[in-house]
RNA sequence: GGAGCGGUGGCUGAGUGGUCGAAAGCGGCAGUUUGCUAAACUGUUGUACUAGGUAACUGGUACCGAGGGUUCGAAUCCCUCCUGCUCCGCCA
């Protein structure tokens, strides 16, 4: 949620705009304003009323104690039609509030100055890049060849199970995965995370908190029946274990991580990446999550960038550090470097971790807050990315270390890995 | 799943229809005292929205788990839901 206090004053309407402008967004300017204008305007109206009300209700009780019945009688038939007038403006007030929260919740975040322009992801700007495109004597298969051939993933009765895009891994794949969890908790918990172990079925208001609802609540699982979905990304509950608390400014930054599983529905990427492990319904990943004071956001959202980077760098992977442009940034995000690995023999470059500065807008939908130096309650910032999906850190693990005759070099894996 | 009792400010806890944003205590902040600390004493101390003001601030409205209802007026009465604790049942 952005700061509604922004659509009060022309600049920041303008502000409002251009960054909208910038993401693509085609959002009236009028109906944002009209809804704001329209609601100030029935606010004023009901609090009048209610201060008739509360003035001439309190004089009603003085009249009843000093016994003059004949003015309270007067008086009390006067207030009930004052009372009916504020009843019907007070439901009008609803309405008109909950088309305007309705479109505040719809509103992505605003674009940090740094954000590159740009329509779609072939405008996103590389950053840097670390490692040289690795280089082998014979012809690089992609990771699902290798697992097929290895009986390393069972594709099939994944399918069978649960449907498309659902997998099962069989012996050594289903140990190294678990092996790299262990690997990347303990490489963040030297950097200072402290690890959580959270529940992965959250309540809507959580999935608001964090911006997957309303906007795009078609991407996940959600229980009707209990009002309850899956996490998309243990970011959910890790940053909202601090809902509706207020945190004392000698706390942050707090960092937090968390190994979970990931649950995406993907809706309407249906033909896009059917093979292999890359675009499933159910995968695992380690989510960093910070809570930092404004001033100290952007040095801390680099720091958690480069926390992310070091697995990479530790396990030899060879990866670049893209700036999104403003038409790929996500709804809440203000400002996202997204960390792509190259995948030799899918023969391209594949996002592992996305690491983002949400600002104060995910704080404020969730309504985090602190007490900052000067006593004042102020919302923090909130900074997560991955680190990193481990099915994708599995799926190169194996397209770095395979063999020429199709085999998995393991022993290389796990030095890499024990020495790391 | 059944039964019972609760949910009030940062915390503990009073309040059962009117002057209650809410007693009291603790905590926090400021001051007096003090070599320093502590103690004592005095004052002060919620959030959001809204109107005005450059601002400090001033006025108004709302908030006693959430949402509805009754009433001129609700922390207080009624309904629904959520949630905590205790006991029973079931169970990894």
């Amino acid at each position: 949620m952005i700061d509604y206090q922004l659509l009060k004053s022309d600049e920041g309407f303008q502000r409002v705009l251009q960054s909208l402008a910038r993401r693509g967004d085609a959002l009236s300017a009028d109906t944002l304003k009209e809804a704001a204008d329209a609601r100030r305007k029935i606010i004023r109206e009901v609090e009048a009323l209610a201060a008739e009300r509360n003035a001439e209700s309190k004089r009603l009780g003085e009249l009843k104690a000093q016994g003059k019945d004949a003015e309270f009688d007067a008086l009390r038939e006067k207030m009930k039609s004052v009372a009916d007038r504020l009843k019907i403006a007070k439901e009008e007030e609803s309405h008109v509030e909950e088309n305007f929260q309705t479109l505040l919740s719809r509103l992505p975040n605003i674009l940090d100055a740094e954000v590159p322009d740009g329509k779609s992801e072939s405008q996103n700007v590389v950053v840097r890049e670390v490692g040289d495109i690795p280089r082998f004597a014979f012809d690089v298969k992609p990771h699902y060849e290798i697992a097929e051939a290895e009986n390393l993933v069972d594709f099939e009765r994944g399918v069978k199970i649960s449907g498309a895009r659902f997998y099962v891994y069989n012996d050594k794949i289903a140990r190294l995965e678990r092996r790299l969890a262990n690997f990347m908790l303990d490489t963040h918990a030297a950097a200072g995370y402290s690890e959580r172990s959270v529940p992965i079925i959250v309540k809507d208001e959580c999935m608001f908190g964090t911006g997957q609802f309303p906007k795009f609540a078609d991407e996940y699982y959600r229980m009707e029946k209990d009002g309850l979905s899956l996490i998309p990304t243990g970011e959910v509950p890790l940053t909202n274990l601090y809902a509706d608390e207020i945190l004392n400014d000698a706390d942050l930054p707090i960092n937090l991580m968390a190994f979970t599983p990931c649950f995406r529905r993907e809706a309407g990427s249906a033909g896009k990446d059917t093979r292999g492990l890359i675009r499933v319904h159910q995968f695992y990943k380690v989510e960093l999550v910070k809570f930092v004071r404004p001033e100290e956001s952007e040095k801390e959202w680099r720091a958690l960038t480069a926390d992310a980077e070091r697995i990479l760098q530790k396990l030899g992977l060879t990866y670049r550090v893209l700036a999104l442009c403003a038409g790929d940034m996500g709804f809440t995000s203000s400002i996202t470097y997204d960390l792509e690995i190259w995948m030799p023999g899918l023969k391209r470059w594949l996002e592992i971790s996305s690491c983002s500065n949400f600002k104060d807008f995910q704080a404020r939908r969730a309504k985090i807050r602190y007490k900052n130096a000067a006593g004042k309650n102020e919302y923090i910032h909130t900074i997560n990315g991955s680190g990193v999906a481990a099915g994708r850190l599995v799926a190169a693990l194996l397209e770095y270390h395979q063999n020429a005759d199709g085999s998995v070099d393991w022993a290389a894996i796990e030095k890499k890995i024990d020495l790391s």
